[in-house]
DNA sequence: CCACCCAGATGTAACCTACAAGTATGCAGG
DNA sequence: CCTGCATACTTGTAGGTTACATCTGGGTGG
């Protein structure tokens, strides 16, 4: 890999480890009352149908521990509603209640409103194109993972 | 904002929080001998120098306690030197000690093969932009919080 | 029926983090 | 000099997040 390439994958290790290390802080900010992890679990979980802990789980490298503590607390809070798996009985097919759906559209405003102000003097093709990176990026760490 | 910005900023948010929430387990396995916050803020101090711990806090949007503990952890682990300050006792100047800088190098190593990895079949132009979108948002984000 | 696999829960312990309160240093006025 | 206030950092405390090991209970193939 020649000089160019390493600058801008030095860069892009650089900035994403950063942005990482500020993002729970900054979710704990955009929505105090969903963490960061809460927040991703229900966000998945609504949206995809038929998501179990297992796909949680391995969707966002936790172990299946944290997920079943988490979608505990989750289900305490009244947020999260476990259906058992009338196909096959060890499964619980995990879904949003609608406070839980109400709670998660309001944490996604707020962070979407954040974004949205970081990227107000961007144009179209920037954010598209930027829109694009990432989605291809977290695909090829998908299948890596 | 229109549809299309709409969407982009949607996919943004999306594509960022997954990357986020994924982050922590990744840099455990890609460097199991420093945790994500321990390697953001060895990272930070070996490239300013002069850093302190203030700077570590807002940087990271850590809490001042919370780096407080990191520092004294890292230097116990003997990867962190502190300098008392000669121009105001109050303020210690941090830097990696050879050991820190090592295991720091180890860490980018690694981190970068695997970040390398993914980003194999992008061509030269697609990774200058990534790495100057991924700039510039974080810039933003800086500013912002 | 038995041996094994899989989804999820629980025990345990470590780590990360924030808020509140404390210590020590610098600085500006009186 | 002394007082008051700001800054840099530490410590007490308590809660949240996480992983590894282990357990339970349901499936599956022999």
């Amino acid at each position: 890999m020649q000089a160019g390439k390493d600058a801008s994958v030095e860069t892009i290790h650089r900035e994403m480890t950063a942005f990482a290390r500020r993002a729970r802080a900054a979710a704990a900010r955009m929505h105090p009352r969903l963490s960061l992890v809460a927040y991703t679990l229900l966000a998945h979980m609504s949206e995809r149908r038929d998501c179990r802990a297992t796909d949680l789980a391995q969707a966002f490298l936790l172990d299946k521990s944290t997920v079943s503590r988490q979608i505990a607390t989750l289900e305490r809070l009244g947020l999260v509603e476990r259906r058992p798996d009338p196909a096959d009985h060890r499964v619980q097919v995990l879904l949003p209640t609608t406070a839980g759906a109400a709670v998660l559209a309001e944490a996604t405003r707020a962070a979407r409103r954040t974004v949205c102000g970081r990227l107000a003097d961007w144009d179209d093709t920037d954010l598209a194109r930027f829109a694009a990176y990432l989605t291809r990026y977290n695909d090829a760490a998908r299948q890596q993972g």
